[in-house]
RNA sequence: CGGGGUGUAGCGUAGCCCGGUUAGCGCGCCUGCUUUGGGAGCAGGAGGUCGCAAGUUCGAAUCUUGCCACCCCGACCA
């Protein structure tokens, strides 16, 4: 029988676990709180990876590698990253265990207690300020421009599968720079780089601004993120680049000679985006029939269903197929040939649908005849017959439509889902009634933030970019306001 | 950490109130035959320390106590 999706109207969180387990991204573990990327899921990241780190080294970026382990005391050189942290931190307080002496497995030997504990890296910004002081004396030692591929632990209360896990996957870029004004170019590069990952691989539209006060990095002088918006009216904030200042270059004493001859603080940035992106992937535009994948981050793009009844037709369909996969492949499309013979089509077909297979051709007898092949594409669900002469043109050229497909029909959801709101009660209504990003004034203090938050949910996703804003009345307090800042409730 | 809930085969569950043969069912799995253009049908088969421990009892999945794990709701967050 067939397994039943739950629909996104019935319950969403539902639908977004039934996907995570039914397109084998991945699963919970025996480790609360932890999940096991299987294959499939992986094979997503590592192509989010290429294309990032790509992006990452054509702007002049090298990849380095630092400890998991931090020093408790490092964390407590600078103030507001400490704060920020310190709530969910993994400590290893030992370094050997013995024998339980009642005789029942080990238990963590006393004697073995590390002088000072270890924290489990929630990000790497201390270990790795603490290093550049030994590479930075002058200026010509600057800028580095490093990038970190690491695991990072954040002990989180709840958990949900790669939108929140207690151990992720991320890249963190850590650069340090002679002049703030660099530092500050670096920062809204990078966030450029996101916005582009966004768009053009995930084919996800992003919102770019700048983080209040509340929500921005502990250490941070300034945030800039990348928002998102998912189907179900929630934000989602897809990466942040930060402008670190001379925080962390003060905290650890990273100091340059300058041109002039005096001795200058280092300026540094630090950016990241996590396995998170599975999630905003899978929120952004998958159906009820499952995960829509867009191609250019589908690890398979096109797959091939052999139909058939007898042996002597299996093998004669077959050999086609191979020669239709050949014919793809040297357009650079990702093929499977599926001839596994211990399933059948159907059950084929739903497979590869609702693990988001962006283009499915299925090839029988009468297509064998005729030269054809049946084409499905995942986004719109709809057929058509193509000949196989000009599969690899025709499916080449499907795949790019349907890239860019996604991509628009994700930005036409976020525009009919953008709001402006001008008073309270049409605030408050739009978010019990509709959800996604609202438009409103705020007066710019902290304190109307957490009145808001506390009476909605929402926070401020972001404060736009936006060259010509427009002054006006704070939506909450009525106070006068700078211009409007984006609203939303958000995972 | 506070409130609520659930632990029975790989997964989902019935049985528990009211203790009593061999713990039942669906999916999945294995074998065989027929099938194969949208999750096949029939027949046969394998698979269980009923979360763990103690107690009550002639007898415990079922009653009692303790422990453990997981899920949902709140405080935290990329």
């Amino acid at each position: 029988m067939a397994k039943k999706f739950s629909t996104r109207e019935e319950n969403y969180s539902k639908w977004y676990n039934d996907i995570v387990q039914l397109a084998g991204l991945a699963e919970s573990s025996a480790v609360r709180g932890c999940m096991v990327i299987k294959p499939y899921g992986y094979a997503i990241w590592e192509k989010m990876q290429a294309a990032l780190d790509k992006m990452f080294k054509d702007t002049g970026h090298s990849n380095a590698y630092f400890p998991l382990f931090i020093p408790k005391s490092f964390f407590s050189r600078e103030a507001d990253h400490v704060e920020g942290f310190a709530k969910e931190c993994a400590v290893v307080t030992h370094y050997r265990l013995k024998n339980d002496p009642s005789g029942k497995g080990v238990v963590v030997d006393d004697t073995a207690k590390l002088e000072e504990e270890l924290i489990i890296r929630p990000t790497s910004e201390t270990i790795i300020w603490d290093t550049y002081r030994q590479w930075v004396q002058s200026y010509r030692d600057l800028p580095i421009l490093v990038n970190q591929w690491a695991n990072v632990v954040r002990w989180e209360m709840r958990t949900r599968m790669f939108l929140r896990t207690t151990e992720f996957l991320w890249q963190e870029g850590h650069t340090a720079h002679a002049t703030k004004e660099e530092a500050l170019e670096e920062t809204y590069r990078m966030l450029d780089v996101y916005t582009d990952f966004a768009e053009k691989f995930m084919a996800i539209p992003v919102l770019q601004g700048s983080k209040s006060e509340n929500e921005r990095f502990a250490g941070a002088l300034e945030t800039l993120c990348i928002e998102a918006l998912m189907q179900d009216g929630k934000a989602l904030q897809a990466g942040t680049s930060h402008f670190l200042g001379q925080n962390f270059a003060k905290a650890f004493d990273v100091k340059f000679a300058s041109k002039e001859g005096t001795l200058e603080y280092v300026w540094a940035t630090s950016w990241g985006v996590s396995t998170r992106l599975v999630g905003a992937l899978i929120m952004a535009h998958s159906d009820d029939h499952g995960l829509v994948l867009p191609p250019r981050l589908a690890p398979i793009q096109a797959v091939i269903v052999p139909i058939y009844k007898t042996r002597e037709e299996y093998d004669t369909v077959c050999e086609k197929a191979r020669e239709l996969k050949n014919i793809l492949e040297q357009k650079g499309i990702l093929v499977k040939l599926d001839d596994r013979d211990t399933y059948k089509p159907g059950w084929k077909f739903n497979e590869y649908e609702f693990k988001g297979v962006p283009v499915r051709l299925a090839i029988g007898p009468r297509d064998v005849e005729k030269g054809t092949v049946e084409l499905a594409r995942r986004d719109t669900l709809k057929k058509q017959v193509i000949s196989v002469e000009d599969a690899g043109q025709t499916v080449a050229s499907l795949l790019d439509e349907i890239q860019k497909g996604l991509y628009q029909r994700a930005l036409t959801f976020r525009e009919e889902n953008t709001r402006k709101a001008d008073t309270w009660e049409a605030f408050k209504k739009i978010l019990d009634e509709k959800g996604g990003f609202i438009m409103a004034h705020w007066d710019g203090t902290p304190e109307t933030e957490e009145k808001i938050k506390e009476e909605t949910k929402a926070t401020i996703r972001c404060i736009p970019m936006d060259k010509n804003k427009q002054a006006g009345r704070c939506v909450y307090s009525g106070k006068p306001s700078e211009g409007r800042v984006v609203f939303a409730r958000a995972y």
